[in-house]
DNA sequence: ACCATAATTCAACGTTTGTTGAATTCGCAA
DNA sequence: TTGCGAATTCAACAAACGTTGAATTATGGT
């Protein structure tokens, strides 16, 4: 009552602590008891209102999955809607995948970046991957990806799809935050600032898929120095 | 003696199917029995060899990381001795980077498909990410970046290492085989088709690269149709 | 004030875990 | 054959796991 929450705060701290843990450290490493114990709460009440543990993974996975939704579902309406009557970019259409989750402020908070490395975990996981990865998402992959193919209406099917799979690589590495890129750079580029990191993704996809959509003739494939033509 | 093997055939059993195991529900999920059943082996054998479980997971990473870092690295020194005295192409480059581990008949056998999958675990999890992967991989990996560097000049650092990361994605996300793109792309892609994935990457990743070295008069973002120039 | 229902605690269960030390078997040189 | 060290088995440990049912406390309608 103190103005923020309307469910059980209870039940929202076990989801907290549960997407805290179950986002560092995976699945079977965490205990029921350490989340309990990092929500303050009785072992048993995790039980009580969400089932078997699985329930629990699910369930956290759930929560926020239905918000990222929505969030690309508008920005990719906008993009449609902005470009009317012509069809929108294949750069327009890439920057509604990636901006919506990367470029708004909420990526700075603890809970956000929690989960964005859960989606990491789960997509990369033989366990959970083709399962709940298909079943909260791809009815919005399957929009976007139409929309890459009106785009692009040349481009073989092949193509298409493998290019959302480099897509979505790229994006499940930065989600998984691992610090990596931090090592490998020594610090110029930082694994954790994936707002940063969402302009340079952006122009990285855009580009392979704008090459696919090019005729043969255009194709520069080597030689950047030689081929700098004036005008 | 049957003419296969020099070491203990049963500790090499034991890192097959830790392996085996290990890829396909991460660390914790897998249990030192259900290795030493998988290996028809006694539980206290694991120990015996390996010490414990981390070690053991350990030891299953390293095995094969020489191998793939000799085929690397041979394939890179190949593409610069055969430019000298040029430099060699961003796109040699990057073939030598995907071609001598995803184009060669041993993707084709059950222990490296293992292996590549759990590449795919360590590199998208908090707890091995960092240490593991910079253990085994970073200084190949530096080399490589060099390479794209100098073949590169004019290109911003953080745009060669965020360049890295979506090459590192995509590589990460085909070695998962989650089975993800199949269901997304109703069978006309195949995830455990690591050969055929290989071409789709490359094209993608080199295009991202080379389009960073452009001059920005030739960066041509959209409007492919009426940019259709004849000749 | 009363009561029914929900929320929370408590204690314990049957399993399973990684690990260990002693006992046993094997391989081979002397 | 004998003997010795390595390889392998066996049995068991303490600790921790997910889950449960009963007991206790809090909550809100009448």
């Amino acid at each position: 009552m103190t103005g923020q929450e309307n469910k059980s705060n209870k039940s929202e701290a076990i989801l907290d602590a549960a997407e805290a843990l179950f986002s560092r450290h995976g699945y079977d490493a965490v205990t029921l008891r350490a989340i309990a114990k990092l929500a303050d709460v009785d072992v048993a009440l995790a039980n009580y209102y969400f089932g078997p543990k699985r329930a629990l993974f699910e369930a956290v996975f759930m929560r926020r999955a239905k918000i990222l939704n929505e969030w690309r579902l508008e920005a990719l309406d906008d993009v449609v809607a902005k470009a009317a009557p012509d069809q929108p970019s294949v750069r327009a259409i890439i920057q509604a995948y990636f901006e919506p989750i990367l470029m708004r402020p909420h990526v700075h908070e603890e809970g956000w970046k929690n989960y964005y490395a859960l989606i990491a975990y789960v997509n990369s996981s033989h366990e959970w991957g083709g399962q709940l990865m298909s079943q909260f998402f791809d009815p919005h992959i399957q929009r976007f990806i139409e929309a890459l193919k009106q785009a692009m209406p040349d481009v073989s099917d092949p193509d298409i799809y493998w290019g959302y799979h480099c897509l979505s690589g790229a994006l499940t590495l930065a989600f998984a935050q691992t610090g990596r890129i931090d090592h490998l750079s020594k610090g110029v580029c930082r694994s954790d600032d994936l707002s940063g990191a969402c302009g340079h993704i952006v122009d990285f996809v855009a580009a392979g898929f704008e090459k696919m959509n090019l005729p043969p003739s255009q194709k520069v494939t080597a030689a950047p120095k030689s081929a700098a033509a004036p005008v």
